[in-house]
DNA sequence: GTTCGTTGTGTTATGCTATAACGTGTGGCA
DNA sequence: TGCCACACGTTATAGCATAACACAACGAAC
């Protein structure tokens, strides 16, 4: 039922460093945990990292130039299946303590926002949405 | 009635780059810019930018690493006037084709954001929304 | 199977974005 | 006067991203 294609080598050992992570990283961060495999320049990190976001398996934080794999990344959403539990635009809320990243969509909010858009007829294509803050644990 | 402190001499020339803009710029467009008005360095751009973004007369558009004026500076949203127009969350739309920069905010959308911060217990300190696709003017 | 286009890959070089570290000058204020 | 806070100036460096070129692997069409 999976429609992910076969991922290349590079792809599939970025995905790797970034599924293991439990923050985002940099893609020089990648590059030095990659170096062991092979990796040698940039070109093949942010080549992957195209990729990858291309398919919705991994997506980038504008606000951190940084890259998580995405938490949903198989999943359904509300019932609808639209591939890799492909939900209109994903939300993130990003502890500046602890580096850690709350993956989460809101139709709400989507609606609203697609909404404005329709009004002003402007056609969004990708659309951000990123919180920075602290989260309960770093809040003490 | 304004809350605006004097701005220093390279905060106002800063700003009035990015007031006669129609288009965001980078910092070192920026500094480009204002090389005949005595700026030499990069950083004398960015602590300008800093302190404007800190006061809320600019703002940082993440995924374009760069800034622009804000939109609603000195005017008071629903009634309410927090010194400069300062309403919860402001979002952008960005056509990707002519570059111009639509600045708005919403308040369902604070809102709900903010429920959503509120059941986890994360505290919120900078949240980012902006959208990149096409104006009307460039869909033809 | 050969030809050809597409896609992934490897490498070098370069450009753009942002900050560290240090020093100077100025104005307010006890 | 002496001190502090803050803006400013300068050099150097760190961090993020892509251009340009070359080669290899694969699949489709003939």
């Amino acid at each position: 039922m999976s429609t992910t294609p076969n991922l290349t080598k590079n792809q599939t050992l970025v995905l790797d460093v970034l599924t293991r992570s439990d923050a985002p990283l940099s893609a020089y961060t990648i590059l030095d945990k990659l170096r062991d495999s092979g990796f040698r320049a940039p070109l093949q990190v942010y080549r992957a990292l195209d990729k990858l976001i291309e398919m919705g398996i991994a997506h980038r934080l504008e606000s951190l130039n940084s890259f998580v794999a995405c938490a949903h990344a198989n999943q359904s959403c509300c019932g609808h299946d639209h591939g890799h539990g492909h939900h209109g635009t994903v939300a993130f809320a990003i502890c500046e303590s602890c580096g850690q990243v709350n993956e989460f969509h809101d139709h709400a909010i989507d609606d609203r926002l697609a909404g404005w858009a329709k009004e002003r007829k402007f056609k969004p294509a990708k659309t951000t949405i990123e919180i920075r803050g602290l989260c309960e644990a770093c809040m003490h």
